[in-house]
Formats: structure tokens, sequence, C-alpha cells
DNA sequence: CGCATTTGACCTGCGC
DNA sequence: GCGCAGGTCAAATGCG
């Protein structure tokens, strides 16, 4: 009964929704890092909006949004239930903004290879820019976490086998195409 | 006070 | 149609 009531006002709030249009499946990239830390730094802030237990893991899998409002990039990190020092992040859509900066030395050259990847083309040569710093910034991840890259394309796969919407050519052929390295690409 | 995180409920797609 | 699993929302809460 309560339930019902709270149901009503839920309904009166607008807070249920009626159907959503259908999500539109955006290019996904996936990294499978060895690392001790769950969120790794990007160089872009993440708010997280979500957290769900996940079939088959012990370990819950945790959902990020950009902070950037105009900004649709979102992103999952999930801990693998085979090793649980790695750590699989996939990103969704392509950022339209700058970075914020790469704090405290915990870039990752995986995810400085993410933000090049998903990084808008004008601001491309600000990655060149940053690449003479990132040795020292690997080294010291390295040290902690042993971050690297075992094989983006397949986790990708892993999770989109099933998927015929997922659209890589138009990626290969347009923005990324220059960035995206062949290892990267299908 | 503003922003980030937590968390339970809701929505949607898919397989049976 | 039903149930399950994954994904998202948004109020409550915490923290600087």
């Amino acid at each position: 009964m309560l339930y019902i009531t709270k149901l009503l006002e839920m309904i009166s709030r607008g807070k249920i929704k009626k159907k959503r249009p259908k999500r539109i499946r955006q290019q996904r990239f996936a990294f499978v890092t060895k690392s001790e830390i769950d969120h790794l730094e990007d160089g872009y802030r993440w708010r997280k909006y979500g957290q769900k237990a996940v079939k088959n893991s012990p370990f819950p899998r945790s959902y990020y949004r950009c902070t950037n409002s105009k900004c649709t990039v979102k992103k999952r990190v999930e801990r693998s239930s085979t090793d649980p020092t790695t750590v699989i992040t996939t990103y969704e859509g392509q950022h339209c903004h700058h970075t914020v900066g790469f704090p405290r030395g915990l870039l990752s050259h995986h995810e400085l290879g993410y933000a090049r990847l998903l990084a808008p083309s004008s601001i491309s040569h600000q990655f060149n820019y940053l690449r003479p710093r990132v040795p020292q910034l690997v080294d010291h991840v390295a040290d902690q976490s042993q971050s690297q890259v075992v094989s983006s394309e397949a986790a990708v796969d892993h999770h989109e086998q099933t998927s015929t919407s997922f659209q890589r050519s138009s990626v290969d052929q347009g923005l990324l195409g220059d960035i995206v390295t062949p290892l990267m690409r299908n």
C-alpha cells in the first residue's frame, strides 16, 4: 500500500517517465588494465552515476559520465572476475571538449591513448605537446600498477560480439581514422 | 554551499 | 508474456 502511494507520488512528480527513445550505440573502446586502482585518471573529470553488481563477477561495475554537461562520453569500470588485479574500462562516445589536464602523474599510457583517441581533432596537437611528459608519468604508474593495454579490440569484441550496430567503418574513415592505431582498428 | 558519491528503484532489451 | 540482467535516474548523503 505504501508502495502504491509512493508510486502515485512519483508519477505525479513526473519521476516515472514514458518510454525513452532508443539508445543509439556509440563507439566503444575497452581497455584491460592491470591495476590496483579502479578509477584511473585519463585527463577528464568523471562523475559516478551508478554501480551495479554484474553476473559471473563478485565485483560491482561502476558507471561514470563526463562532468562536462555537453559531453556525453560514458565509461564503465569493472574488475575482472578471473583476475582481480585486472580492471576493464570501457569508454563510450567521444569527448567534445578539452581535457582538464593530467593531474598527479597518475596518467597511464593507455589512458593517454584513449584521450588522444576520443579528443576533438582541433585539440589533437595538445596531446603531441603533452607527449614528452608521458614517459615519466608512465614510469610512475608502471611502478604502482603495471598499466598496460592488453587488447582493446578483444575487450570490445567481448561486449560487442553479437552487436551489429557498432559502426566502426565511419570511425575509421572519419576523425578517428587519423588517430587510431592499426591495433585499435578492425 | 556546491559538487561528488551512494544506493534503491525504474526502464529496457533479450532469451526462453 | 515473464523474468533476468544491464543500464540509468535521482534523492539522500558526504565531504571539502
